[in-house]
DNA sequence: TAATACAATGAATACGTATTCATTATTAAT
DNA sequence: ATTAATAATGAATACGTATTCATTGTATTA
């Protein structure tokens, strides 16, 4: 296992000390940015320090300070490209603000219990949870250890976690309303999987509208923000009912699928019939879609996510936060008037 | 900027030692999976263990052993479906052996010189590059810290890293061959970024079947493997030279790109055109496109890349690999023939 | 039973840094 | 010039683990 032979042994502080004429303790000081130097010293330092390609070990650094700049981001479904973007963004923000992220892909959705473990083994400072949930064990474990943790795009009503996501009621009523106002009667929603809050707030939303116009034509099915769900599900029910004048998807790749679906089976979009989606990813624009979406305002959920962690983290507040953020409706070409 | 208050002491290796009855030593003997612990202290030590919820601090161990479970993965375009796939894999694979990802998405080709220096701060075991390179500077840091890398999907010739790629030149080769065969004659390439390796491994293989039946018609664009780039170029392409019979794109994104914008201008594909693309990423798989395209092994890929940088990790090899894996053409409903 | 081999254990130490505390150098104030 | 105040510095120590070395306990063999 081990391999002494290419082990080779590092710099540390202690030499560039040494190479500086100074103590290991200034050089601390230079490296932790502490200003309490001189610049003469600080220069002779830096000087040694570039001669020995110096750096300083993080895991010593934490060890003594008790905290590390890592931040733990556990996603779900990074092929989802929505969720891609988040990545990206996410490590963009953190990079810039010199944490780095130990990347976390859960395969449940409830994040497992040995992963978080391995997320405390590494006293990260912060942890990200994405489009998955925590184990109210988990929860705990990670208040018991002071690790701030934020919740983004996903919720449940008993965590005690802050949590950061689009209005999932609001934008539903907007759709709806926006479908009503163009003259559609006979409405489907093609969701996520039908227990999330995600998808519980929206249908509330959506059948607020239509109920307050008395519209009882509501078709609901439930798939897994997949592609070929969205495909599916449309067939199914394009085929049984012919008279849907409009589909509403969970996400955009549900929402691609089914306009698939649709064309396949002979209908125009927007035609015969409209199609909306949710997100507003990069293909909703490409040429043979022009999805009618919704955009969720992507960079400024990340930035207040990364803001509330790192107040978290900082013990600026203790109180867990929920911040609901608004999205707009992104108008293309898959939505007809009908009036 | 530090929060004292907050400030949870975890349990150490001594408290459980405390609560067990047993020294610390015995206590790191179980939890580093040594053996020689007898039974009754090893229960003993266990239950204190889950009494407390101790766990392992991975700093202290890192410091201490010199090794960390950590490995360093640098992407580019983690937008890109083929990358994030990528990651995916990455993920579960070093999962599954107690490694941990510290991803970084490199903004630039080359990857950035205080990226690299973040990596060697924490002590990685090892860096996966995927569809990026290293400066020479860089190599020789991670060389002179005896940090394995090996690279993924791109390479240069004066690398004396580890590298895992599909072979290009052959795929592009048989992928020439495929049309030519199914009788085309006007053929266009739009690449990816022209200077780099995978561009002109494939330029070369395409252009040397070309050649050899004697043909001269080959337009050549390169884009940077958006859909935006592949629908510009393609536009741009077909306007100008109306004979095309067939475009190759660089990825499965630009074909993609292409093949709406050559739809557009109001070809039939592949009635008109023929479209063929590179990695057969899942939305090839799409009812509006069906997408024929060349297959890279991507679990096989990935797989290999692992245990090869393993190997490196635990010093069984040292001389660095080229591991060129084979694709296979996918066949799907852009390529007519034309005889 | 005695002698030997071997397994199990604990004490002590090292990993590389940040930080406290005491000391010295420097500046400001009188 | 003298004192007071402050800034800069170094020595020593702690962080939590793995590991070496010496010691004790246990099993094996003659």
């Amino acid at each position: 296992m081990s391999n002494p032979k290419t082990e080779k042994r590092n710099f540390t502080s202690h030499d560039v000390a040494e190479l500086a004429g100074v103590s290991q303790a200034t050089v601390s000081r230079v490296f932790a940015g502490n200003t309490k130097v001189s610049e003469k010293k600080r220069k002779r330092i830096m000087e040694a320090a570039q001669k020995l390609n110096y750096r300083p070990n993080a895991h010593a650094r934490s060890l003594i300070t008790r905290r590390s700049m890592l931040i733990g981001i556990v996603m779900r479904t990074i092929r989802n490209p929505f969720y891609s973007a988040v990545l990206e963004i996410f490590h963009d923000r953190f990079s810039k603000l010199g944490y780095h992220l130990i990347f976390i892909n859960s395969e449940n959705e409830n994040v497992e219990e040995w992963e978080i473990h391995k997320l405390l083994e590494y006293n990260v400072a912060g942890v990200i949870i994405s489009d998955a949930l925590l184990t109210q064990e988990a929860e705990d474990r990670f208040r018991e250890n002071g690790i701030a943790v934020v919740l983004f795009n996903r919720y449940t009503e008993n965590s005690e976690n802050s949590v950061v996501f689009c209005d999932n009621y609001l934008s539903a009523k907007q759709i709806a309303t926006y479908l009503v106002k163009t003259g559609h009667r006979n409405f489907a929603y093609i969701s996520g999987p039908s227990h999330t809050s995600i998808t519980m707030d929206r249908l509330r939303g959506f059948r607020e509208v239509l109920d307050g116009r008395g519209i009882s034509n509501l078709h609901i099915e439930s798939g897994d923000y997949t592609y070929e769900s969205g495909f599916e599900l449309a067939q199914e029910l394009m085929t049984k009912n012919k008279d849907i004048d409009c589909i509403f998807g969970g996400n955009d790749i549900i929402a691609l699928g089914v306009m698939d679906a649709v064309r396949m089976l002979g209908f125009e979009v927007p035609n015969d019939v409209s199609i909306i989606g949710f997100d507003n990813i990069r293909m909703t624009n490409w040429a043979s879609y022009n999805l009618t979406t919704w955009e969720q305002p992507l960079e400024g959920m990340v930035d207040n996510t990364v803001a509330i962690l790192l107040d978290e983290i900082n013990g600026k507040e203790s109180r867990s936060k929920m911040l609901v953020m608004k999205g707009r409706l992104v108008i293309r070409n898959t939505v007809k008037s009908r009036k």
